[in-house]
DNA sequence: GTCATGTAGATTTTT
DNA sequence: TCTACATGAC
């Protein structure tokens, strides 16, 4: 039995939640009634708190484990909180139904509540993939310029009112105006009402179709209130409007609500968080308590000191200060080098250094501030055989394969997936080119059918012939086939027939490269993964709202990754590197921003510097390739922010700067800064070429071009509504049809025409392919 | 219907 | 420089 340490108010008792926390993480873990905002500042042992306060609520039965809401952001975060609430209080951690990302909790609501919203609860979740292709086809029906007005702009506007928790009738006129001249509102309500007849989702409307039904329903709002007797948010920095608004309806009631979070680290307000939920907790919930976490385990004295002091240029924080008890240990180096190339080649000699000195490649990780920096360090490290690996890029569920094989699965899982039909209708390759493709759609929308649905009764009539016959034929078939198996075989045997029936994976076999093997691989992997899920819908599910593979353990290497991933993470040694103007901060953020874009960064320059243990190595390059041309940079203001007495510098280049320099201008390319500041872009590209060349011409034609099309477009549709067949048409009429001419109607049953065509003889059409005349 | 050429464009991306 | 997409040729 030994006394308890001096400073920690533990006693031998404790339970052993509570073993380690140091006084503020104590409290933090006992406060249990009402508001409480957790100011934790980076390495403050943050999610042992957390862990240990849910430990708490359920070891005291303050509440059962379906009675605590707890969201994370991520679902490694939340799958880490699992696994360690799980080592406090054994399995009891499996049954907690509400633990888990937004997304995830939002999307096991709205499964419940679907009905409120017109939505079934089989709903698909769309990713951002067909989200694109689903806003690509609005656009052309509103017969917008995709050029001027691209789909990834319409996704990015509706994405953030959806983040803001805005229903299209909620877009006022300014809003509205940001696409198309005022459209905006249109094409977001266009893009609402084609979810709900596909029956699905995108990601902002988990929360949003929650939130509406939070605000709406009183009943439902109020059995949730009562069920959740303690709700706890991490990264509350990171918390959107929509998710904000939810949290407050939830937490409404009973008050019981923790949030743990830190000002300094918020770094995705471009994804729509809202710094300001953090700064207003204590006025959303008066006689909140705010507990600081502010002795950092992580860092040594040196790297918390610079991080420090490059965050205190910012306005407005909360403020936390920082403390450590770990040794002095090494000051921050800042090197300048001459180019990229150089920066990656000091880069891999420090870590062969390090290597030889017994440290694991799994201990240093590369920082970069986008992604397309981490080539340089590819590159190197092939060459000189470092190992290495890159998060972050294309992840396992995005893989063209794999978004193939899913596809076939949610068509058979849910048949009104028309993107999912749309993906894997001629993949692999069966002849059904966009012409055949389009007389479906076309059926399709006529009818108001989904296109599986109209695939089979196209075949019905002869509008398609030959070869596109035949293959439609067979894969509405196999279609059909493969549905009536859902319930009969295990849902990984039939995702193997799928991918063998259809054609698959004997394309890719017969393809013997590299690339096709890898893909077969990955698609063996998807299955082995899928067997782990109790039903179809339970793996999808998972895809949709996880999209993320564990990577298997392996030998020991290098992490090159952005910033924005390393959130959370911490290395021993971490090298910081492209600290130079325009690159960090981005060219972007200062152009554009402002000061709160500024700020951004630099709350992105604090993150990086305190994920780093013992050692942090900050690089900036005087000359980097920046899209094919030469720039020289100087270095970032963050490196001035540094503060002297806490850092090391060293610079590679011999003659010193100034020297260089002289020489780089003598050679530099004149153009070279009109390409890169404000002169560079579209307009500039246009002022120099196009319009000086052919003035007037090109806008005269292209008017003039594009008038028949749209026409020939929207009538068709627009005249036949329903199943019923159309009533404007009678047997001995004269109609055109595009593909075969005009004829006369020789018999008429229901929608479907038989028609004698003058030059085509006589075939079997749907009525909406005709027009009278 | 598929393959080859040209041109604009190019942060960060938890779900 | 590299890539993704759109347009035109077989």
């Amino acid at each position: 039995m030994s006394l308890p340490a001096p400073q920690s108010p533990a006693s031998p008792d404790d339970p052993p939640y509570l073993r380690g926390l140091n006084a503020p993480q104590r409290e933090a873990v006992l406060t249990t009634e009402g508001p409480v905002l957790v100011l934790a500042g980076a390495g403050t042992g943050k999610t042992a708190a957390l862990t240990a306060r849910l430990a708490h609520l359920l070891n005291t039965r303050k509440a059962w484990p379906s009675e605590i809401l707890s969201v994370t952001f991520t679902n490694k975060a939340a799958r880490e909180m699992r696994h360690r609430v799980g080592r406090l209080v054994g399995d009891v951690v499996e049954g907690m139904p509400w633990l888990g990302t937004f997304h995830a909790i939002g999307a096991k609501m709205l499964r419940r509540h679907a009905e409120l919203v017109g939505l079934q609860s089989n709903f698909t979740i769309l990713d951002t993939d067909d989200q694109l292709r689903l806003l690509k086809q609005l656009i052309q029906a509103a017969d917008l310029d995709e050029k001027r007005w691209p789909a990834r702009s319409l996704a990015g506007l509706i994405d953030g009112w959806k983040n803001k928790g805005l229903t299209p009738a909620q877009i006022d006129a300014g809003e509205s105006e940001l696409y198309a001249n005022g459209r905006g509102q249109e094409l977001y309500a266009a893009y609402q009402a084609r979810l709900i007849a596909l029956n699905a989702c995108d990601f902002g409307d988990l929360l949003l179709h929650m939130l509406v039904i939070l605000q709406r329903d009183r009943d439902v709002l109020a059995d949730y209130q009562r069920k959740f007797k303690y709700i706890m948010v991490d990264e509350y920095q990171d918390t959107n409007s929509v998710q904000y608004l939810w949290l407050r309806l939830l937490a409404q009631e009973r008050k019981n609500i923790a949030c743990v979070g830190d000002d300094d680290q918020s770094i995705y307000s471009w994804r729509g968080a809202q710094v300001e939920n953090i700064l207003k907790f204590e006025k959303d919930f008066p006689g909140a308590k705010i507990i600081r976490l502010e002795q950092n385990y992580r860092s040594t004295p040196h790297i918390l000191a610079a991080a420090s002091g490059v965050i205190a240029n910012n306005s407005g924080r909360l403020g936390k200060q920082l403390w450590t008890e770990l040794d002095a240990g090494e000051k921050v180096k800042v090197l300048g080098v001459w180019d990229g190339p150089e920066e990656a080649r000091r880069v891999g000699e420090e870590i062969d250094t390090a290597q030889r000195a017994g440290k694991s490649l799994d201990d240093i990780a590369i920082l970069v501030r986008a992604q397309h920096q981490t080539r340089e360090f590819e590159d190197r490290f092939i060459a000189t055989g470092i190992n290495y690996r890159i998060v972050g890029g294309f992840r396992f569920y995005e893989r063209a394969e794999i978004r193939d094989a899913l596809a076939y699965l949610r068509v058979v899982a849910q048949p009104a997936d028309d993107l999912a039909f749309d993906r894997i209708v001629n993949v692999p390759k069966r002849g059904l080119g966009d012409k055949a493709v389009a007389r479906v759609h076309q059926l399709a929308r006529a009818q108001g059918i989904p296109l599986v649905t109209a695939a089979a009764r196209i075949l019905d009539t002869d509008e398609l012939t030959g070869a596109a016959r035949k293959s439609l034929g067979n894969l509405v078939i196999d279609m059909a086939r493969w549905r009536a198996q859902v319930t009969e075989i295990p849902h990984g045997d039939l995702a193997r027939i799928i991918l063998d029936e259809s054609g698959y994976t004997s394309v890719l076999q017969a393809e013997k490269s590299v690339e096709a093997s890898g893909r077969l691989e990955n698609l063996t992997e998807l299955v082995r993964a899928m067997e782990e899920y109790d039903s179809l819908g339970a793996f999808l599910e998972h895809v949709s709202l996880v999209m993320d593979n564990e990577a298997a353990v392996e030998e020991p290497k290098v992490t090159i990754m952005t910033i924005h991933a390393a959130k959370g993470l911490e290395y021993d040694t971490v090298f910081l590197v492209g600290w130079e103007e325009g690159l960090f901060p981005s060219q972007r953020a200062l152009d554009e921003g402002g000061t709160n874009s500024l700020e951004e960064e630099r709350r992105l320059a604090y993150v990086a510097i305190t994920r780093a243990r013992r050692r942090a190595i900050i690089l900036h390059a005087a000359n980097r390739r920046i899209y094919g041309q030469w720039t020289s940079s100087i270095p970032s203001r963050f490196v001035d922010e540094l503060p002297l007495e806490h850092i090391e510098s060293e610079s590679s280049m011999a003659g010193g700067e100034s020297l260089w320099r002289a020489n780089w201008s003598e050679r530099a390319d004149p153009f070279a800064d009109v390409a890169r500041g404000t002169g560079r872009g579209p307009g500039w590209q246009r002022a120099a070429g196009g319009d000086v060349a052919k003035p007037g011409g090109s806008y005269a034609s292209r008017t003039f071009t594009r008038e028949p099309s749209r026409v020939r477009e929207s009538s068709a549709p627009a005249v036949s509504i329903g199943n019923a067949g159309r009533a404007d048409v009678s047997v001995g009429m004269r109609v055109f049809h595009q593909k075969f001419g005009y004829g006369a109607i020789a018999e008429i049953e229901g929608n479907k025409l038989e028609i004698d065509f003058e030059t085509a003889g006589r075939k079997r059409v749907m009525d909406s392919f005709v027009t009278v005349g």
